[in-house]
RNA sequence: GCGCCCGUAGCUCAGUUGGAUAGAGCAACGGAUUUCUAAUCCGUAGGUCGGGGGUUCGAAUCCCUCCGGGCGUGCCA
């Protein structure tokens, strides 16, 4: 395979422009990154934009410049003649005997046309991350779904990828289902589901803890709105005419006398789930310092105490054995579970060493690395003497880069730890390990539709398990009315139906994730990720399964049509528009790993479908009377599928022979 | 108070280091089916890209400012 280069058409358009720009300016690769896919099909398949900026630095006619460009171009073995258009730009029309060239290569490749990277990176993608200690809710999903994309993409691209689920089951939520353990255990029904039983005594304890903080904060929180309430009236008569600072105050206060409301209407909802119920009234009441007891359970089990470790020991596998449960209804295995606790041990010579190279410093009894620039400190150690998550991150990135060798380091975190992320990297920069990529890929939150984080009607967050039946339920009756319609009555077994609504349901809720630019927030809304129309998961499964059926009905076994020596040709121009949309798959993986994006996937896959379900609907395949254009049809159409199919996998999700 | 982010069609969102007439999906309207699966395709309509100013041959994109919204902000992770 002496010319690989060929088989990505962007790249070897971009290496052609920079020869011939080498004479018009020192850097030509900075121009020749100026070479794009058109937005416009009237304007081409490929645009170079390169000569507008080129001609202002040296002073010329943009339009005369883009000739001498074409002059110099030695693409006529790709493209049909450059054309200049408008203020400067070279729309370029890639030869269709090229085309088809490279499409019978990709046909025929197990690959699919993607080369794998010629300087592979060792990259530690640290994602998901729940707590153990709670079942994974709604606000996991987007940590879960888009790393395991990124993880994949990497793979296949053929870095060297490690997934770490940096578990949290070191902290506080453990103080506090040992304390539940310890007070509040249902024998009965521990025995019977035992991470079901401490997932209850978690919400029953923090619920209690929630509750007495509820009441201390409660009349705080009344005098201050009585306050600000009075602020306001004094304010409000005395309404300035055209004082703009103190108009600004005036609408501050009305801000803060409704966010004051809104605090207390939330205590009063916490204090009153307590209060309605006898049962936890009296447990509350019975246990006034539940909170500091909690706490307390937490630093025995840090200080070593047996009871603690032994109780810590038996819990850990099962919770991790819950969550599995869902990691493999969602497809996901990681490489390594480090967790809090796996770092634990070095934690203390983490902060020594700081200190010790004068990195470090305290302050108000805490040990804080102060970064030049930067008003709030990187605390390390607390006042208490206990260790934060910046020195377990910190740990981590050295255990990273000594034990694993990591050059690149991706946390897929919510982009509201961003200022903690921020710090860190600047810490570790700090430490030594500037060298090395740090990159927090952070995202927005998942919103009701009240375009507020999404929570049940009465406040609670939202299991990930119940998100995933819902969808699964939902996907079921789809699969259900769908079947049944069919013109010759249904074609599905139940189990089939069931398995397709499995593939569908998840995979609702991954596309509709992964379709979003990551760092927006995003509305969750199962209308229309599961709608039967639109850009959804189900539109791609859908276009896969239809190449299956074409192949089922035909009787055609792919394998040897791969190998059969036919040949893709161009007969219509939506074949010729698939064949270049296919060809492409290349240019969508490089964008995902270049800004962590799997939506340019996403984007990328829709636009397939699409293109493959317009060919389908112009060019019939089985019923084509000519052999050789029957085969090329069959070849497009295993191309396709394959594409897609692979595409899926890529973002974590499945398809089906038959829906 | 300080810091970060966002504001694009009726709704939900894309928009690649500044590029041509700002794009999808949904909803609306009009077409296509003796179905290789209509969970489809083709078309029409819809936007002062929050307002104003600036830089540029060229701005949704960069700078300033104002308005509106979100998030973070020294010992939770």
């Amino acid at each position: 395979m002496g010319t690989d280069s060929l088989m990505n058409a962007l790249a070897e358009l971009r290496a052609r422009f920079a020869n011939a720009l080498a004479e018009f300016t020192p850097d030509p690769a900075q121009f020749a990154a100026m070479v794009k896919p058109t937005q416009d099909a009237n304007f081409g398949d490929f645009q170079a934009n390169c000569a507008m900026p080129l001609a202002k630095q040296r002073g010329e006619n943009p339009r005369v410049l883009a000739a001498e460009i074409v002059g110099k171009l030695d693409i006529a073995d790709l493209c049909q003649p450059p054309e200049v258009a408008g203020p400067g730009f070279i729309n370029i029309r890639l030869r269709d005997d090229w085309l088809t060239e490279q499409i019978n290569r990709n046909v025929v490749d197990s690959r699919l046309g993607i080369e794998q990277v010629a300087k592979p990176k060792r990259i530690v993608i640290d994602y998901s991350a729940p707590n153990v200690a709670k079942p994974m809710h709604v606000g996991h999903l987007r940590s879960t779904v888009l790393g395991n994309a990124l993880y994949r993409v990497a793979k296949f691209l053929g870095h060297h990828v490690l997934g770490d689920n940096h578990i949290g089951d070191w902290g506080t939520q453990f103080g506090m289902i040992l304390f539940g353990y310890k007070n509040f255990l249902d024998r009965a029904a521990f025995e019977q589901n035992a991470v079901g039983e401490l997932a209850r005594q978690y919400r029953l304890v923090s619920q209690l803890t929630g509750f007495h903080e509820a009441k201390a904060e409660h009349p705080k929180a009344e005098n201050r709105l009585a306050q600000l309430q009075s602020e306001l009236n004094a304010a409000e008569p005395n309404k300035p005419t055209n004082d703009k600072s103190a108009e600004k105050t005036l609408k501050k206060l009305r801000t803060d006398v409704s966010d004051v409301r809104e605090q207390l209407t939330s205590l009063k909802k916490q204090i009153e789930a307590v209060e309605s119920s006898p049962p936890l009234k009296a447990l509350a009441d019975a246990h006034p310092q539940i909170a500091e007891l909690a706490r307390f359970e937490t630093a025995k089990l840090h200080g070593g105490d047996e009871e603690n470790t032994r109780l810590w020991n038996q819990f850990v596998p099962q919770c991790l054995a819950a969550i599995q449960g869902i990691y493999d209804r969602l497809d996901i295995r990681f490489d390594m579970t480090c967790g809090e606790s796996f770092y634990n041990p070095m934690l203390a010579d983490v902060v020594a060493e700081f200190q010790a190279k004068g990195l470090a410093s305290e302050s108000d009894g805490a040990i804080c690395v102060f970064i030049p620039g930067n008003a709030a400190p990187f605390i390390i150690r607390k006042r208490d003497g206990a260790f934060t998550y910046a020195s377990s991150d910190l740990a981590t990135i050295r255990y990273r880069v000594n034990d694993l060798q990591a050059d690149t380091m991706l946390y897929v975190v919510d982009t509201r730890q961003s200022e903690h992320f921020r710090l860190l990297f600047e810490t570790a920069k700090l430490w030594g390990y500037g060298d090395r990529e740090l990159v927090h890929v952070n995202f927005g939150t998942i919103l009701g539709k009240d375009n507020k984080p999404y929570k049940t009607r009465s406040g609670d967050t939202i299991g990930l398990e119940s998100l995933l039946d819902a969808a699964v339920a939902r996907a079921r009756q789809i699969v259900n009315e769908n079947d049944d319609s069919k013109p010759e009555g249904r074609e599905l077994s139940d189990a089939a139906r069931t398995s397709v609504a499995e593939t569908v349901g998840i995979g609702a809720i991954k596309y509709a994730d992964l379709r979003h630019n990551r760092e927006s927030d995003y509305v969750y809304d199962e209308d229309k990720m599961l709608a039967t129309n639109g850009d959804t998961a189900t539109y791609m499964q859908y276009a896969y399964a239809r190449v299956a059926g074409i192949f089922r009905r035909g009787g055609i076994n792919r394998e040897p049509l791969r190998s059969g020596g036919g040949r893709v040709v161009f007969t219509h121009p939506s074949e010729r528009a698939l064949s270049l949309q296919l060809l492409r798959f290349n240019e969508a993986l490089d964008g995902v790993l270049a800004e962590n994006r799997p939506n340019i996937l996403t984007d990328y896959l829709f636009a397939t479908a699409n293109s493959f379900s317009t060919f389908y609907q112009e060019c019939s395949v089985l019923k084509e009377p000519d052999e050789a254009i029957r085969t090329s049809r069959l070849l497009l159409c295993d191309l396709t599928a394959r594409v897609i199919a692979a595409g899926l996998d890529l973002l974590g999700m499945k398809t089906c022979e038959q829906m």
